[in-house]
RNA sequence: GGGGAGGUUCCCGAGCGGCCAAAGGGAACAGACUGUAAAUCUGUCGGCGUCAGCCUACGGAGGUUCGAAUCCUCCCCUCCCCA
């Protein structure tokens, strides 16, 4: 059993902030006292059930909390996804239907069990209390924050100083996802940096519902593969849970070395001592940069694909790229022949390993084209119905030719 | 309700009758260099193509013109100021 200040501790790891941390002593003190557990919420967007790294570092914090004997909460904002959120520069997001919702609810569900102990995990949606909400409680809600505090919002800031629209609505959702704690009387509330202003309306609510107020812990967001901007799908910067072994390991190799030491400190399983060691070694020389990033990338594959599979994926790796050989799974792809021979461009396109003919000629123009391990330089070579092939576009793309039959 | 400024290719943004598939930047992709690093340099960056050219694109619909992203009309959308 820990202490209410050893569980601070473990709380305050890798957060950026804890709002007020001398209440959250306390009631961390009185949980221990009553033996009651506290109550953790963290919500979660409906649209996007592909739960990559940069979630994981908000899931690993509530299971920490798992393990210190809490209740964690997971929210899906489904009611906020049904109506659709504008938010920031991209579009409108689309209505999702009561299917679709529970769908990725779903999926959702088949993914943060990786990381959360599912015995000890509350699902709740949002729609549960929102959807029954009337419009007299919606505007008494509305009444209890002013436009000049939502304004204090960043994003609303910055829009609304760089005149770009602002919907009515947008408003709503800190108010609706603030008014969430309410309704779940959550001890305290999760998030990244960029919810901060909205895990404190949701103060703000609490209070003026009589309730105590959450505390809140904000976890750093995490940078995506660009190093620039948060890991997200829509910027296509992200390594999925899901995805391959492979897919996660190359795309840690392909990090900067700068990056690779932040994934090391928010996300691997190594001890901050040994982090430094690390990087103290790759100073001295004594550890080549590249090592230490497959060992990292090794990590994630083994957590995230399965024991073993880090390995796998280091050899593959090491094959296709370091050697340049063919990997071992190459897609196929089946074509139908108009004709005993055919040109490049044209199988290349109908094969799905480029966009277009355009981009075919294109390829082979920059010397990104090998067939069967042989560079083509001509665009208009043609191949023969008869015999396999296997080309590889840059780096990355290969692809198998089969004849259909 | 009145007045003003806008909507351009994935994003930002220039163009304001022909030389515009549209400057510049970013992203992305490819090549060189490497450690599939990063940074840097070079190239590509709507589609089709017998490489001449053709088709589709500048919020939407019409119109003027030999010719429109550029001019006119109506409509839709956004922002600012006033009420």
């Amino acid at each position: 059993m820990f202490s209410a200040k050893e569980q601070l501790n473990v709380i305050k790891r890798g957060a950026v902030e804890v709002i007020i941390e001398s209440d959250l002593l306390k009631k961390l003190e009185k949980s221990l006292a009553t033996n009651k557990p506290l109550r953790i919420k963290a919500g979660f967007d409906p649209t996007a059930p592909d739960i990559h790294l940069g979630h994981t570092v908000l899931l690993n914090k509530m299971h920490q909390f798992q393990e210190l004997g809490h209740e964690v909460i997971f929210l899906i904002g489904d009611f906020t996804g049904m109506i659709g959120d504008p938010t920031g520069k991209s579009e409108t997001r689309k209505h999702l239907s009561r299917e679709e919702v529970l769908d990725n609810a779903k999926t959702y569900q088949s993914q943060i069990y990786k990381v959360l102990d599912k015995q000890k995990t509350r699902i709740a949606f949002n729609s549960a209390w929102m959807a029954d909400m009337k419009a007299e409680q919606l505007i008494q809600l509305a009444a209890q924050y002013t436009v000049a505090r939502m304004l204090e919002r960043e994003d609303f800031k910055k829009r609304y100083q760089a005149e770009l629209p602002i919907s009515i609505h947008e408003f709503l959702y800190p108010l609706i996802q603030g008014y969430d704690s309410v309704a779940l009387q959550a001890d305290v509330e999760l998030g990244g940096t960029d919810q901060k202003f909205n895990l404190l309306v949701g103060r703000e609510l609490q209070k003026g519902c009589g309730q105590e107020p959450q505390s809140i812990v904000l976890m750093p967001l995490l940078e995506g593969l660009d190093g620039l901007n948060k890991m997200s799908k829509s910027l296509g910067n992200y390594i999925g849970i899901n995805e391959p072994a492979k897919d996660i390991f190359g795309k840690i190799m392909s990090v900067s070395d700068k990056l690779m030491i932040r994934y090391y400190e928010l996300l691997s399983a190594v001890s901050l001592q040994d982090v430094e060691k690390i990087q103290a070694d790759i100073q001295t020389g004594k550890l080549h940069p590249m090592e230490a990033k497959k060992m990292l990338a090794s990590e994630f594959a083994d957590r995230f694909c399965g024991s073993g599979e880090g390995q796998k994926a280091r050899q593959e790796f090491e094959k296709v790229f370091s050697k340049k050989n063919l990997p071992e799974d190459i897609p196929i792809a089946e074509i139908v022949w108009d004709g005993e021979k055919m040109k490049l461009t044209k199988i290349m396109s109908t094969s799905g390993i480029v966009a277009s003919n355009s981009e075919a000629r294109r390829m082979i123009q920059q010397g990104a084209v090998e067939v069967n391990e042989k560079p083509v330089k001509d665009i208009d070579a043609e191949l023969s119905k008869d015999g396999e092939y296997v080309m590889r576009v840059g780096k990355k793309r290969f692809v198998k030719i089969v004849s259909k039959k």
